[in-house]
DNA sequence: TTGTACGCGTTATCAA
DNA sequence: TTGATAACGCGTACAA
């Protein structure tokens, strides 16, 4: 035993893990030497006796998105306050990422993911549930077989769609980051919400989306700039008069190429973001967007996580934060 | 044993680190029997036999800094290449994330820590050294004591002044998000290399720079835009005809509030930013800036550690990358 | 070529 | 209140 502090590893275990039993002379002497040889327990070693590894992995497209940098920001901060560390792992869109990632729980290199972008079907990951703890954060699960936390889409869009309707604008594009448009029941598919809240809302005021209008696979600032262009190709008639952009990085180009060919807005086009990153005030038009409630989200993911793994709950929680629609001036 | 292949565990640990003397026909069975069992060994048991934890921290001051995803990104890449894991650590400029980071070695639960923001003294950082390795990206080390990689500070910020001055500018602002202008031998210190790369060059050509316009712990876009203002109270001959931003936030924030109160930019005052950040290419200005080689950097460190980790190497060593400065309009 | 036995640091169990 | 001992899964020295 490493402990040549005198004593039994039976009496230093002991003190390490705050038992009773232990007389305070002993105690003492232990803290001591502990101190005093800079010892502090072997993860790996306990890890072999049945505690976790005390590592959360948190799975992200990439963390070069200001929108998920924040949210590991903000779940690091949070699992670092409980003695967690925090893996990162970036799919990169790909399955292959968030493969690697679950192989994590397999190899008991971490003890639980959370999952900010799923990417395969859930037949897969359902898999690895009996390797460790899955919270889906900004994302949702189909089966509701999992925590979850993330915003209420279909309200927040809602909300944005009233909001440019009552404006008075009449054809309102719309760009997703998705592959397809789909549309499935409300709360299994966070695009499908969103564009539900979006139609939907549509429809109650007796309008309809021109599908013509509605740009998939929508992800960059460039992406934004190209769909601004082929919008400016439209002859005025054809020409929306207002875009929800899929977030803000998209609506900022959008902006760019407009204000870069004459176009006034929102007067002329009105831009709307979503996700409310530091981008989007600072830009030339600040833009209106709606607010994703990044750190909180976050927070609750990280504490759920921990709530499983340290207190051991068994139950699964789902959880809805409010969207905000904050308004600037680019609509 | 687990192993239930039939075969005794010293086979099956050959078969698993691919060494000699084992038979084809057993090869097979143990590699059957592993993907039959989905099994994969347990990292926490190597490590107690003295192979590492196969993890690596990476310690940046936040990750929501653009800059620093952008480094831990490319770093979280390299080190994933080689199978190793990334724990990220966030400072928040505090010494004692630093400290918790290093104390990370200290428990061994991770194999090294890339330091992309030092805050404490080297005399304590060095007592780590003995649970660890230790690389130092994007930052100095006084005493050369451990390796690291980092732009050529000097060199870029002589080319950018040297640019300022030839396109005619008289007085040069310098902001930095330094808590005060030091002086040291170069190679000491990234801040101290800015700014003798800037003031050494104005020297050179005869001129000076005014100490009311030297600005510290200048760090976001909110500051950039109160130093925009405090140089427009200035009167017209105080006042300097270019800023050298610490960074490309900094110089946002300075366009953005220099735009609003009708400054012209660069014809009145010139901005040039540092960093190369994608917000760079997107404020109504596009910026001149000096770009920092970042996926680069995060690559060399990455690499250099795990040349340190898993070849075992001893020696250190010391790259310098170029700074690039790239012209847009902002100056 | 193959298998056995030991020890790494920790915790749980049981005996003193 | 204490301490001795077994067990976790792995790699390795050594024996077969």
């Amino acid at each position: 035993m490493a402990k040549l502090s005198g004593l039994s590893v039976s009496t230093v275990s002991r003190v390490i893990n705050n038992k009773p039993h232990v007389s305070e002379a002993k105690r003492q002497r232990v803290q001591e030497a502990m101190d005093a040889l800079g010892y502090s327990p072997l993860q790996a070693a306990r890890q072999m006796r049945g505690s976790g590894s005390g590592n959360v992995a948190v799975v992200v497209p990439t963390i070069t998105n200001n929108f998920f940098a924040h949210l590991v920001d903000s779940i690091e901060r949070t699992c670092s306050k409980y003695a967690y560390r925090t893996l990162i792992i970036q799919t990169y869109g790909e399955r292959a990422g968030e493969e690697e990632a679950l192989n994590l729980l397999r190899m008991q290199h971490a003890d639980g993911a959370i999952l900010c972008a799923i990417e395969n079907q859930w037949e897969l990951i359902r898999k690895f549930t009996q390797y460790g703890r899955l919270v889906a954060c900004n994302e949702y699960n189909e089966d509701h077989e999992i925590s979850m936390i993330c915003g209420r889409q279909y309200e927040g869009f809602q909300k944005a769609t009233e909001y440019l309707l009552g404006k008075g604008h009449q054809r309102i594009a719309y760009c997703t980051g998705a592959k397809a448009l789909v549309l499935q029941p409300k709360g299994l598919n966070i695009d499908s919400d969103r564009y539900r809240g979006f139609i939907e809302t549509l429809s109650k005021a007796g309008k309809s989306a021109d599908p013509d209008q509605m740009f998939t696979r929508i992800h960059t600032m460039e992406d934004g700039k190209r769909v601004m262009k082929k919008i400016l190709n439209l002859s005025l008639q054809e020409r929306p008069d207002a875009v929800i952009a899929g977030s803000d990085e998209v609506a900022a180009g959008m902006v760019i190429e407009g204000l870069a060919n004459g176009i006034r807005i929102p007067e002329d086009i009105a831009i709307l973001g979503v996700d409310d990153q530091p981008l989007a005030s600072c830009i030339q038009i600040p833009l209106t967007t709606i607010r994703q409630p990044i750190a909180q989200e976050g927070e609750y993911a990280a504490k759920e996580m921990i709530r499983q793994l340290r207190d051991g709950a068994e139950d699964t929680i789902r959880k809805e934060l409010d969207l905000e629609l904050v308004i600037r001036q680019s609509a």
